[in-house]
DNA sequence: CATTAAACGAGAATAAATCTCTTTAGAATA
DNA sequence: TATTCTAAAGAGATTTATTCTCGTTTAATG
């Protein structure tokens, strides 16, 4: 995903959010780095352009952006957190043998799902997101996007 | 789950490992709190009967018990591991309130699945298991299961 | 019962994330 | 543009879940 820094400060004016330089060094990371990287590899990215951000302005940076869903958190099986800029619907695509993590959007099989639990809800509760983990192997592919 | 102490030894058994007074102990936990529970409210449940288990142990146990596939690690946002105790093929359900999780076995939904994706198959990706994360509320229920 | 490798205990070490407090700097207003 | 105010950032200490190390214990086997 390509966004310039004027379009990350129209999404941070969106939101009510004051516009600051780390603010836009953090979200430029994490769009940059697409494979939903920690903290520490968007500190990593970071550390040429702006060598100087504390690491906790960078977690609390990731906390408001999160509050105000301009990023996630993944959900994953490890004890560090991780960071994905897509805020459209999607899955996740999570390598057996790496931690590689790749995003999936399938319209079809979201309207399908919708459809399939309108038909058959969950007795005492309420859906509100429905995410697939599709764990597996990523095959060779010779340009990785 | 209700799972006896010679059960839980015959587990441990068939999986060739050494049976001990801690990974017993440990297992029983996991299996008593239905709740995915932490490594601390597995500590907190055999405070009583193993006040004297260390923190190191139980770690290194609940490792060997995954790798031994008699667990598993359940995803989540949070920086802290939970365990599941049920090895079927089952989804979650996370809800967007609280911590709770709750385990959601749907075998009809499960066979959909296979079907849809051998018809879409993921480019350069090769499935191997496919998990629901269902984030909604919990309803009211009187009796909780 | 003796042997031995595996498992445990204790506590130090690690490191991701959080917290506190002071300083800085957006941005709204004059 | 200068002023003011408040949110945000910086610095570094702190917390805490998890890991690691190493000496000791114990389960399993014959």
């Amino acid at each position: 995903m390509v966004v310039s820094v004027s379009q990350i400060k129209d999404k941070l004016a969106e939101k009510g959010l004051k516009i600051t330089p780390q603010r836009i060094a953090i979200l430029e990371a994490i769009y940059s780095l697409n494979n939903h990287p920690t903290a520490e590899m968007i500190m990593d990215y970071m550390k040429d352009s702006h060598p100087s951000i504390a690491s906790g302005t960078l977690y609390k940076v990731l906390d408001v952006l999160i509050e105000n869903k301009l990023i996630n958190r993944v959900k994953t099986e490890k004890d560090i957190m991780r960071y994905d800029s897509i805020m459209e619907h999607h899955h996740h695509l999570y390598s057996s043998e790496s931690e590689d993590i790749k995003d999936y959007v399938d319209r079809e099989l979201d309207q399908f799902l919708a459809e399939y639990f309108r038909k058959n809800s969950i007795k005492n509760f309420e859906i509100r997101e429905i995410k697939l983990q599709i764990k597996g192997r990523f095959l060779e592919s010779q340009k990785h996007e």
